[in-house]
DNA sequence: TTACTTTTGACAAAATAAGTCAAAGCGAAT
DNA sequence: ATTCGCTTTGACTTATTTTGTCAAAAGTAA
């Protein structure tokens, strides 16, 4: 699983675009869509949704990255980050039963 | 697995101590130490790690259940949680190994 | 009611994240 | 070696989020 920043990198690239064209859809600063693109900065939701339908990509894949890398920057560090991230499961499962 | 705020309530009830004296080892209101145990607010980490000396409670157990609520929390409303998750999990491997 | 504990909400202060801009870095072409 | 276009970086400002503090409301038992 790729990070987000790489997939959309590789995303653009494939279409030749610069930085520029991508970040004017998204109506941010270049230099912003670089630092995502590297993992300097954190897109939010909607800017990804944006990504997905700029490049005709997979929605879910790529909101699928960007959690992952949010959740994942979260634990990096911790030694206990294998069982955190399995606690977290049953209490994602128990909280959708609750619904 | 409990959330921190649940593991740490019991601990002080089975005790009898009052928010205020748990509120006064940790320096901090016990106001909020009261949202910490309604998962209100969150606990940083020098807070678990002294609330596991206060209790003599496993420290790693009391880390992951402070861990797993901030990664639930971050995913709870995503439909893609779960997926995420194990993206996650795939992240940190990797992560690990290029150390 | 009184005495004590817990919970809640409003507000201020501190910390973190996001946006903006300009300059430096890099590579390809001439 | 210089220019051109694209990318990356860092300093700075502005917004947003988190945290701390306090007081009052709400709950509980004598």
């Amino acid at each position: 699983m790729d990070s987000l920043g790489n997939r959309i990198k590789q995303l653009r690239e494939k279409l030749e675009l610069p930085l520029r064209t991508v970040a004017a859809y998204l109506d941010i600063d270049q230099a912003v869509l670089s630092k995502i693109e590297h993992g300097h900065r954190k897109a939010n939701r909607e800017q990804v949704l944006q990504l997905a339908k700029y490049f005709k990509a997979d929605e879910d894949e790529l909101i699928v990255a960007w959690l992952s890398d949010k959740l994942a920057n979260e634990v990096q560090d911790e030694n206990l980050a294998k069982q955190a991230l399995k606690a977290a499961e049953k209490k994602v499962d128990n909280f959708k039963k609750k619904r």
